[in-house]
RNA sequence: GCGAUCGUAGCUCAGUUGGUUAGAGCGCCGGUUUGUGGUACCGGAGGUCGGGGGUUCAAGACCCCUCGAUCGCCCCA
């Protein structure tokens, strides 16, 4: 292997034959579910000015200081590399004026970039597909955008198994009443709490919560729950989704353990969660973020939305084959390849996939066709140096007849 | 940032308590067989054993460092 040849960056992929059709896969299924709920397609820029990320996070979070790809440009801006859509997309509902399309609903994927330690389903460039409704505020919108989440996962074959998970954070009332209760909780627990934890009693109290540690759990079990400060319009908002999800028929699990990091967060959190993906178990998450376009400097604009990993649904929905060819052509006198080629043409502008074998052992060409798995096979052979193209019978004879009726009148 | 496991041919892997010129299967290339065919056989190309240092008469194997991978912790917008 030669030594001098430059590595792949460290969290980087490569994907390739059946991981990428399994990919290409997810990304079409997805495609084609958000023309079903009316979700309008959107590109975005894969950088932004940092600030665009950082702010809606505040500036001190590990999040801005460790897991970002900043840089700056040579005009000494700091711009960084999209670690997520939803705040891009905020940015230009607001310097786009797309507050005149709203309620707006976008659909969109592509390549993300985070600066973490790569394991199992976790890249430091991976890539999601995000659906987000901008300027709605009613819990109709949580709904469709859940239901439209349900339905995807169906399509691509893997709801077996993955779980949505559903919780309410409340109103910003509710949510500080019952942050300054759990606070208070923990802070009488705190000898019993992991060292990990009790960094959290300070940092970000909530994420104890979802604490991986045994004795954590225990106290976690018997900590207050959301439901006791829920306001009575969260009350009734969180009411309005459950009961829309279940006329819906999307089946869901009340989790009150779910959290999200982040205060522009309100009111509806949700995963969808498998056990059979290791430690990186959510398959789809989001929620509604009402606080976070204000943050940017909009308009108040209640929006919600979630994202998914593309590699981890990939990695559900297995391996897929890439399919065989229509046809190969297979050239065993060399004389013939000219023709070989003029067939192939023709095959491929009336729509059939085509590959052309002609080169190596000619005894061993036609077992390399055999090999692609074609619908059929032509081989080419010269009779007193004419090029003549004869048909091999395999499985598919209607199939094999329109080749040779599309082929009889060609000549050399 | 931390921890565990692992790096031998293009791929999947063998390689005994350290012991001559480092092996297999698959794949690739060529030949023989078959001749409406996916078979079988023969041959070939391809490896400074991730890199560097050390111990030893002798290192793919043991020790240290380093790079990379995998899985987990932290974090998770």
């Amino acid at each position: 292997m030669a030594n001098n040849t430059p590595q792949a960056v460290r969290g980087t992929q490569d994907i390739f034959g059946a991981d990428a059709e399994a990919f290409a896969f997810v990304v079409e299924t997805f495609e084609r579910v958000r023309k079903l709920y009316r979700f309008r397609r959107a590109e975005m820029p894969v950088f932004e000015k940092t600030e665009v990320f950082s702010r809606p996070l505040g500036e001190t979070t590990d999040v801005v200081a460790k897991e970002m790809y900043s840089f700056e440009d040579r005009g000494g801006e700091s711009l960084t590399l999209r670690p997520e859509f939803t705040a891009g997309i905020a940015r230009a509902f607001i310097t786009d004026g797309w507050q005149q399309h709203a309620p707006l609903r976008l659909a969109t994927h592509g390549p993300l970039f985070r600066y973490e330690r790569p394991q199992k389903g976790r890249y430091r460039q991976f890539h999601q597909i995000n659906a987000e409704i901008l300027g709605a505020a009613e819990p109709q919108a949580d709904v469709e955008l859940l239901a439209m989440a349900d339905q995807l996962l169906k399509e691509l074959g893997i709801a077996d198994g993955v779980t949505l998970q559903l919780n309410t954070l409340g109103d910003p009332e509710s949510r500080e009443a019952w942050r300054a209760a759990l606070v208070h909780y923990f802070a009488a627990h705190k000898d019993a709490l992991s060292e990990d934890s009790q960094d959290r009693l300070d940092r970000n109290p909530l994420r104890i919560l979802d604490s991986k540690d045994r004795g954590d759990i225990a106290i976690v079990a018997n900590a207050p729950p959301i439901d006791d400060f829920l306001t009575a319009e969260a009350r009734e908002f969180f009411c309005a989704v459950t009961s829309g999800l279940d006329a819906a028929g999307v089946p869901w699990q009340r989790n009150a353990q779910l959290v999200r990091g982040f205060d522009y967060y309100r009111h509806t959190a949700f995963e969808f969660v498998t056990d059979r993906l290791g430690a990186q178990g959510t398959v789809l998450g989001g929620g509604r973020y009402d606080g976070l376009i204000e943050t940017l400097g909009g308009p108040h604009t209640p929006s919600v939305g979630w994202a998914a990993g593309i590699e981890r649904l990939a990695m559900l929905v297995g391996d897929r084959a890439e399919a065989g060819p229509d046809l190969v052509i297979v050239v065993e006198d060399d004389a013939a390849a000219t023709f070989g080629l003029k067939l192939m043409a023709i095959a491929r502008h009336t729509g059939h996939s085509t590959e052309l074998i002609a080169s190596g052992s000619p005894r061993k060409r036609f077992d390399k066709a055999k090999k692609l798995d074609p619908r059929t096979i032509v081989v080419v052979d010269c009779h007193d140096g004419v090029p003549v193209p004869s048909f091999r019978k395999l499985a598919d004879e209607s199939f094999e007849l329109e080749i040779r009726t599309l082929f009889e009148a060609v000549t050399p």
